[in-house]
RNA sequence: GGUCCCUUCGUCUAUCGGUUAGGACACCAGAUUUUCAAUCUGGGGAGAGGGGUUCGACUCCCCUAGGGACUACCA
């Protein structure tokens, strides 16, 4: 079986750590089956929608390496959903109502209050053609609801393995509005029928609409795909994440320069039963992908663990793959650098602090004068890539010095800081002439 | 109020009736002539609670507690 997967966000706002999960997810399964991956823009909502988070929304995909194969928008395919529309108001699946939102509002509210569940209680069906008349000759406006079969809808779902839903438990489920829109449902099912998509995989909060789903896939004579529903992601305290989604976009993670790789290696092992390790690649992140692999209990989203891999995917990074970071930050110090320094960084930007501890100007710290004095006087004239054992090695006898004693002074002097690279690679990348300006404590 | 799902070390999980309950991350200790990073070695650390079923339960059933989702003319 071909493998077609779609991602719909809708454009009313950027994306974040939760919905990009749905879009790694579909990916990551695409790739592992050599199938195909439908960005469909989800626009039905015409006074939500923007055109500015549509764009936003192929910026934070693009910059994850979420590349798509086919793209929609649903707000150019509204006559494909009123072709379906009519079919199945045809059949009478669709029946108009005319009960105002307010009245709705209230029906439920009472509803609730004397213990009932809310659910529609259908009275529009029973409207006759006469009263139809009179409320359209009123020029009132019906939105149009799906008329459920009320029966136990079951699916074989690749994470939950056998569910069902129970349509008897639910309204039904308003498709189109009174102003004419299509409501998320209808262009959902229409779309994955005539796209050909063969697995949905989404959050588990849809597990309810997978009932009415299925129910609209059937009625208009189709075969519904196969659906997979992961569990959501909560926060470090195990409360919901939605609370806190807004400070947790694409944007914002982009913007405080994580890497694309650390954010979809934590996103895409979460919750899974592989290690959180940050992967070199998307692919190889594929490769390991399986929906066995899924846990059903809600993840705990850590930041922390994103800067973790954060920090591991820049230690493992090649010098040919940040050389132009590096050029564009002004600190290509050439290759010897970067290995010697990318093991001591979080995040990128760090580089320009560990490049001025190369290049200068370092102001060194120096509490025994006399012994950076002896150093000083024993500093090789020859700096090859020995020359720190070297060094320490002859101020070690020359002084007596040892251990933290002998190392801590030295690395003050001449980084004016407690911690760092490791020294070796790093003095002779500082070269003689800085390294014995900040012996003799100057600035450089 | 109703429906559905979930609950194993701090975290993510393995286990699919009989295990010294395993791994990864984190943590702690040690090693690698200082620190940071990396690496290696070792260590502590778990079945929400209560009832059943069974020779035997983390595993099956019920109840309770806690968490999550859904219950829109949002998606």
């Amino acid at each position: 079986m071909t493998v077609k997967v779609r991602f719909a966000p809708s454009p009313t706002g950027r994306i974040h750590v939760g919905n990009i999960r749905a879009a790694l997810t579909n990916w990551l399964f695409a790739h592992r089956h050599g199938g195909v991956f439908v960005l469909r823009i989800d626009d039905t909502d015409l006074e939500r929608s923007t055109q500015a988070f549509e764009d936003g929304i192929e910026t934070d995909l693009t910059w994850l390496g979420l590349t798509w194969n086919e793209r929609y928008n649903q707000s150019k395919r509204f006559d494909i959903y009123q072709t379906a529309a009519e079919r199945l108001k045809a059949m009478g699946k669709l029946y108009p109502c005319y009960e105002t939102g307010e009245e709705l509002d209230r029906r439920r509210k009472v509803q609730l209050s004397r213990g009932q569940p809310p659910i529609y209680d259908r009275a529009a069906l029973a409207l006759t053609p006469d009263q139809i008349a009179a409320l359209n000759a009123e020029g009132r406006r019906p939105h149009w609801r799906f008329k459920l079969d009320g029966r136990r809808v079951k699916w074989t779902d690749l994470v939950r393995g056998e569910c069902d839903v129970d349509t008897t438990s639910m309204s039904d489920p308003v498709l189109i509005r009174e102003d004419g829109a299509f409501l998320y449902t209808l262009p959902s099912v229409v779309d994955d029928l005539e796209m050909g998509i063969s697995h949905v995989v989404r959050g588990e909060d849809h597990v309810t609409n997978t009932g009415v789903q299925i129910e609209i896939f059937e009625a208009l004579g189709g075969t519904a795909p196969i659906f997979g529903h992961f569990s959501l992601l909560v926060g470090t305290d195990g409360e919901a994440l939605s609370k806190r989604l807004g400070s947790m976009s694409i944007m914002d993670m982009r913007d405080k320069g994580f890497e694309p790789l650390a954010v979809t290696s934590h996103l895409a092992r979460l919750g899974t039963s592989d290690p959180l390790e940050a992967m070199a690649s998307l692919e190889l992140l594929s490769e390991s992908f399986d929906f066995s692999k899924l846990g059903r209990a809600p993840a705990r989203y850590d930041p922390a663990d994103l800067e973790r891999l954060n920090a591991q995917v820049l230690h493992a990074m090649p010098y040919g793959q940040a050389k132009p970071r590096l050029e564009a930050l002004g600190v290509d110090l050439g290759e010897a650098f970067w290995l010697a320094i990318r093991t001591n960084l979080a995040m990128f930007t760090d580089v320009t602090e560990l490049a001025r501890l190369v290049a200068g100007p370092v102001t060194p710290m120096i509490e025994d004068a006399d012994f950076i004095a002896q150093a000083l006087a024993l500093l090789p004239t020859e700096f090859d890539d020995n020359v720190w054992s070297d060094w320490v090695g002859a101020v070690k006898t020359a002084t007596g010095a040892k251990g933290k004693g002998l190392f801590q002074p030295l690395r003050r002097a001449l980084t004016g800081m407690d911690h760092g690279p490791e020294m070796g690679p790093l003095l002779v990348l500082i070269g003689r002439e800085r390294a014995a300006a900040r012996l003799a404590g100057q600035t450089a």
